[in-house]
DNA sequence: CGTGCAGTTGAGCAAATTCAACGCTTGTGG
DNA sequence: CCACAAGCGTTGAATTTGCTCAACTGCACG
């Protein structure tokens, strides 16, 4: 569960760094200027429709951002790991929710601090506008993953995880079924089959339900798009 | 199916014009330094990983943009109507193609005129950030759609289309049951049938398969959100 | 007048959900 | 230390939803 604390790399992973050295430089100005927060398991950091007074970068943990319909379906718009940034909004207000998935550290930096720097400074200007791109790309992913079955849906999950997570074939999920599933558009249940069916498969192993081995890629692949 | 032709109203409907002037400032620009192009029915506008050299306007019509996975299923990522700016990529190839939806008109504008002109002008660099943020809030309310029930899914695309079309309740469809499927992640069939449905219920009105009249907006919102 | 395309409708089937029960772990209080 | 409740995850059975396959209609176009 804390296995993520030391993990400080600058960029998101799985995002091919293309233009590394200004992310690098423009992002540590968030570190730099930033005031560190301590969030405990579940706690809110901030809420749907509330003044979007700073932009987030996570230093430790996990996060996740969501909304809860009428009927109280919950949807995860997203997940954010160390070194993500997250929390930046078209208007003034939050469109999501977003709570720490277990104990984690976030780096808050003022919202009108980074739009005065971005002002002036170019290359800041530039920062945002990639951060935001790299958004708008992922939420075009997980587009993209919600038409699919539901195995194609764990499948892309659990692969998106693993690039995320750097270094083995072996991913320590942070968040519970219940998060995956309405993430995925899913039910806990049918999660939960799905995950056993494919380590049926030899797909995947499951030494504990937190933590997922990728023992074949290819058939993960294959499931995926 | 020509009905939109007339229509050249500068800013995308249905999103609150907080800075309606600028938007119309720099938007416009496009207009005005771009070149007009008419594509037929069903004619590519770009494909998937070609250069993105361009920006477009959609002048009259309506393109679509889509990607077609490794098995053969189609998705659509957007519908752009008159006023709609489609095209910007992160990087430089285009991650999705686009087709007209009918016989449309198209303003063309060179990415690096835009970005050149966004390196000295800052308003212009607001507006290219203005837009971004709006794609990425219409693809995350596709995210909140495709996670609904058939009904739920039909009911919003049609009040989405309403919100689009200005003027009255009745809207005019440019584009395919097949479309519409390909959009809201169903099949051809089941749009029909909930169509259908909708109708029985008296919550819109069907003179025609294009032709949609909303008489219940009350019973579609409650599918909704 | 026939052909092809777009849309609708029906019947059977597969996939995912719902409802329910149960196991395991963790934390709490007697 | 044990008992017990709560939270999380898994599994099973019944049900619902949407998909597949197929037939059929209306319409535009040659």
């Amino acid at each position: 569960m804390t296995q993520n604390a030391a993990q400080t790399r600058s960029l998101r992973t799985g995002v091919p760094n293309r233009e590394a050295v200004s992310s690098e430089a423009s992002e540590s100005i968030i570190e730099a200027m930033g005031t560190r927060m301590a969030f405990k398991r579940n706690a809110e950091i901030y809420g749907e429709n509330e003044p979007a007074d700073y932009l987030y970068k996570v230093a430790s943990g996990a996060i996740r951002t969501y909304k809860v319909l009428t009927d109280g379906r919950r949807q995860i718009g997203a997940f954010y790991l160390p070194g993500d940034v997250f929390g930046f909004e078209n208007g003034d207000l939050h469109t999501f929710s977003a709570e720490a998935i277990c104990d984690s550290k976030v780096v808050l930096i003022r919202r009108g601090t980074i739009i005065g720097l971005a002002a002036r400074d170019n290359s800041v200007a530039r920062e945002l506008y990639t951060v935001t791109c790299r958004e708008l790309e992922r939420v075009q992913e997980h587009v993209l993953v919600l038409i699919k079955s539901a195995e194609e849906r764990v499948a892309s999950f659990l692969l998106e995880m693993a690039k995320r997570t750097p270094g083995a074939n072996q991913v320590q999920l942070p968040m519970s079924r219940q998060d995956i599933a309405d993430y995925l558009g899913l039910t806990i249940e049918t999660v939960s089959r799905t995950m056993t069916r494919l380590e049926s498969v030899a797909a995947i192993a499951l030494p504990s339900s937190r933590c997922i081995v990728l023992r074949n890629r290819a058939t993960l692949g294959r499931l995926n798009s």
